[in-house]
RNA sequence: GCCCUCAUCGUCUAGCCUGGUAAGGACACCGCCCUUUCAAGGCGGCGGCAGCGGUUCAAAUCCGCUUGAGGGCGCCA
């Protein structure tokens, strides 16, 4: 490897970043980086129908959020641009007419429906569909004659004979015969280059000499190698990753929950966790009993050789322990401000109602749930009465807790002693039920549930004394008073 | 259908290239301990080299076949 590396990530602005972009992208990120490279993002938007500003924003944000900083493309400038394959189109024109003269490439005026026609027909007779040459056959004059009225025409890579092979750095050397690749479009009628031929033009012209991307492309690969060799190009090092796979053993797409990245930054994912999470998918650093890696840590070891070869099932489970295992180890101010990003997107909370006051609050709750969450909303989904005084008393808990012979009684005991309390801490709440349990006769636990329920509606949650702090005196008051109520209402 | 790729516990993987340790770890699951619930933590358990054939004193590891899985076969990328 000579040379300073230059690794891409090109998505297409079609929808978000899903979790097998961001692994490619973490992949390229990681081998640029741990090889000293320059790590390149460029935007295939060749697709005019369905690319999207939008989509641009929503890419850009997750990868700024799983911290894969990139040293070329859009907000990053440099030399090699424009980023955007859209803004491309002169430099694409005129690689076109360098293979149009050199006879690699020619019009082509099928249209859509007539190559349907023709393809559904071969499949039926029980062969294989290549396109048929059928516009090669013309004569320059009968293509200039076809042109001038405006017709519509794409231009199509005439495919030599012979065999290609390429070297793929995980599985070595990879054969294609090129009857199996027919003369495909590298200009659609709309005047946008195809994907195939885009991709080799800005992958030569930005000088990258890794491409590292899913193995649904090794089938393009040829293509793109044949076009590299007609244009003169030097053909870079390809390095086909496997893809990340839903529980069906298929592709990961929307039916297997969802596979956006925003959609797990705003489960209360932390992005440290995810990189960790993905890089294991896929790859392992030969340390055997290593889980896991901070970023630095993945960057300094990163190898496409410690690369596996097969594709790896995605499992929520596991990415829940190490977010879980991550949000332990996170600061109260970090999980407090990703808390209060989920209250405001979900309308507990509005941006002018976050003062110090109410964020010092939620460094508190995050403090005593940081020990059992698997993502950060999880307060909001299982834990809503931090923020709700008007939580529901969970029905079969309410029945066997609160509704038990005498419980009444001694919570009216506990909030009469809480009352008292000048200062309201765990060790004098504890105190408070230790000491009563023993008066009354009772397991502490009969009046540890109980409060818990009350003041909660439910029966898990943090350990009761720091709950009762963190909900602070008057609202555990109150709260006592509406669990009475409750259960008066109940008998 | 054709082409390409892949194949170790349910899942992610180490080991394979440079044949020779009871095939190691993690998640999940189960049990026990701890405990104020849920977690966390500790201890233990369950569970795998897809199959067949070959090479070899010896095969998860090398070779072949079969099977299975994934991907591609667009004026999508």
């Amino acid at each position: 490897m000579d040379g300073t590396v230059r690794a891409r990530f090109a998505p297409s602005p079609t929808g978000f970043l899903h979790l097998g972009g961001a692994r490619t992208s973490l992949f390229n990120w990681a081998f640029a980086r741990n090889n000293k490279g320059t790590f390149i993002l460029r935007i295939e938007d060749t697709d005019m129908a369905r690319s999207t500003d939008e989509s641009v924003d929503v890419i850009l944000d997750s990868l700024k959020w799983l911290g894969f900083t990139w040293d070329e493309g859009p907000g990053a400038g440099g030399d090699c641009g424009p980023y955007f394959q859209s803004e491309r189109r002169g430099i694409y024109k005129e690689y076109l007419q360098k293979l149009l003269d050199k006879g690699h490439a020619y019009y082509c005026f099928c249209t859509p429906e007539e190559l349907a026609e023709r393809r559904e027909k071969t499949l039926a007779e029980g062969n294989n569909w290549r396109y048929d040459r059928h516009c090669l056959r013309l004569s320059p004059e009968e293509v200039q004659g076809l042109l001038t009225p405006g017709k519509k025409a794409v231009l199509r890579f005439r495919i030599p004979e012979g065999t290609t092979t390429f070297i793929d750095m995980l599985r070595g050397d990879i054969s294609f015969h090129n009857t199996e690749l027919d003369d495909f479009v590298i200009l659609k009628s709309d005047g946008m280059p195809t994907y195939n031929f885009a991709c080799v033009v800005d992958d030569a012209l930005m000088h990258i000499t890794h491409v590292i991307r899913g193995d649904d492309h090794i089938s393009n690969t040829p293509r793109q190698v044949l076009l590299y060799r007609a244009l003169d190009f030097c053909v870079p090092e390809f390095a086909h990753i496997p893809m990340i796979l839903g529980h069906d053993k298929t592709r990961l797409s929307k039916r297997h929950g969802s596979p956006s990245v925003t959609y797990y930054r705003d489960k209360g994912y932390l992005p440290e966790a995810m990189v960790n999470y993905l890089a294991r998918l896929s790859w392992a650093s030969g340390e055997e009993e290593k889980e896991i890696f901070s970023r630095e840590e993945i960057l300094d070891r990163f190898s496409l050789d410690q690369v596996t070869k097969h594709s790896a099932v995605f499992d929520l489970d596991k990415l829940n322990w190490m977010n879980s295992l991550y949000i332990r180890q996170a600061s109260n101010a970090y999980l407090a401000e990703i808390l209060i990003q989920i209250l405001t997107q979900e309308g507990l909370k509005k941006v002018e109602e976050i003062t110090p006051e109410f964020r010092s609050y939620c460094e508190q709750v995050v403090s005593v749930m940081k020990e059992r969450m698997k993502y950060v909303a999880l307060i909001v989904e299982e834990a809503r009465y931090f923020f709700d005084d008007t939580y529901a008393f969970d029905p079969a808990v309410f029945e066997k807790i609160l509704l038990e012979e005498g419980v009444s009684q001694r919570l009216k005991l506990c909030r009469d002693e809480f009352h008292k309390l000048p200062a309201f801490t765990m060790e004098a709440t504890e105190d408070v039920v230790r000491k009563l349990s023993e008066s009354l006769n009772v397991k502490a636990t009969k009046l540890i549930h109980p409060l818990r329920v009350a003041v909660s509606g439910v029966k898990v949650g943090p350990g009761l004394f720091e709950l009762l702090v963190v909900l602070g005196k008057e609202r555990v008051l109150s709260r006592i008073d509406r669990a009475l109520q409750a259960i008066q209402g109940k008998k």
